[in-house]
DNA sequence: CGCTATCTTGACGCGAGTCAATAGTGGTGG
DNA sequence: CCACCACTATTGACTCGCGTCAAGATAGCG
């Protein structure tokens, strides 16, 4: 199996910004993380927990269904969010960059699979530790429902797009959404990084590949995007793109 | 307008359960609302800033963009959460019914249109006072949290089934989750009560609502319900239904 | 009793899925 | 180093399910 390749955004914190010590002390996602905004105690308190996790492009972090024991944040890398149907459909719930939050969920068990897309490094938390840790640092768990209520928005405007736009509507409303993470993240230019293969997209999308593959010549063919790579894009006329999925 | 009927749930809270003053104090719902498992200590906080609201049918609790100035649980009735894009697509994010929790979001303005079903009685508490008691109770923010981890486990399996289902398996997932909500909510038996004209089921599955009818149509054709009224079905065969959207 | 809004049913066309073939890409071993 | 292989992406041809348009049925309300 080819891996898309991924340079995961090189982060780099603000400056003068009070770094604490522990394995935090190098994090690059600090200030797009739930750590963000935090006083030194309560840093202090999340460092104690804190595990570091590295994963091989492909490798599986967790399986649906499975006891939910971690939560995680991004902090180098990708992951997607998988969730397969008894009879073999694919979605992908979502994918993870630097600076998410991973595990977010009301069920004790995993509701999808998560898988790296490329090399990834994760921060790991114990659930019982951060639930503790939410009600002795209420300013931290008020991190984690913010978090969670920005998840639960994107959530149902991705239903919006599944429900209502057609494929090439889509497809820009996700193009720009991944520039929108990317720029973020301070990948700047309009160059984007596609760390997904093509039927991860598709999957995210309700699509087939085809029709992925379709919409992107398409695009190109309408000089909205240019495809240097096959995973890589760039976005030539950001207001045509914008003017697809007029919401 | 003519308004589907709604005999909303008439909820009786666990015998035993020791019941605070104020308005919180005849609460048919708090054993499902984020009012449960509170201490009096804070039972009594969130009734202090508590206020009962109602609307009638068809009457606006929030519009989109407006100012988020408020969250609720939904006491009596029914609510649908709709978004409008530019162009006129229109798509109905949810339902909030008895117990449910409505108004989490991360922006600071409203996502959706808030519109009352049938006649609706809420228990409104300001967002202010709701971050303020949060952070003084972490036990109540806990709740909160946990909430929206199970709104944003439903918006993904709503994904799911808008990416990934054909009409007729959206429309069999759409009646069994209604009719898992109502059982719930102390509506036993096999038949369901429908608050919402056909438009906004066929809104919410991203369907039409010729396809919703024909959908309805094709289920009782089957033997899988009966629609004794427009705006009521009967689970006839609940595994047949279930064996349709095979998850 | 008729008006209006909603729901149902029917006929038709198109867009996206399906199937199939080709092109590209990366990795491996001779 | 290049030939081969496996996998992914692209492109094309065809089919059919669902949206669109239109007509009729039903129900609530003045």
């Amino acid at each position: 199996m080819a891996w898309p390749p991924f340079d995961s955004p090189c982060l780099t914190p603000p400056p003068g910004d009070a770094v604490p010590l522990g394995p935090c002390a190098h994090c690059q996602v600090r200030h797009l993380a739930i750590c963000s905004a935090l006083t030194h105690e309560e840093m202090h308190a999340l460092d104690a927990v804190a595990g570091v996790q590295l994963l091989g492009p492909g490798a599986v972090l967790a399986r649906q269904g499975e006891p939910r024991k971690h939560v995680f944040t991004v902090t180098r890398g990708a992951l997607r969010l998988v969730r397969l149907s008894a009879d073999g459909r694919r979605q992908v719930a979502g994918f993870a960059l630097p600076g998410d939050f991973v595990g977010l969920s009301g069920a004790p068990v995993h509701q999808h699979d998560v898988e790296a897309l490329a090399e990834t490094e994760l921060c790991r938390f114990g659930t019982d530790a951060m639930a503790r840790l939410g009600v002795q640092f209420p300013q931290l768990q008020a991190k984690l429902l913010e978090r969670a209520c920005t998840e639960l928005d994107s959530a149902r405007e991705q239903m919006m797009a599944l429900a209502r736009m057609n494929p090439t509507e889509r497809m820009a409303d996700f193009l720009l959404k991944l520039a929108a993470q990317q720029a973020r993240a301070g990948n700047a230019g309009r160059s984007i990084s596609l760390p997904m293969p093509r039927a991860d997209i598709a999957d995210h999308l309700g699509l087939t590949v085809e029709t992925v593959s379709r919409c992107l010549t398409g695009l190109r063919s309408r000089g909205l995007i240019a495809l240097p790579e096959t995973y890589r894009v760039e976005i030539l006329d950001f207001a045509g793109l914008e003017a697809l999925n007029a919401a």
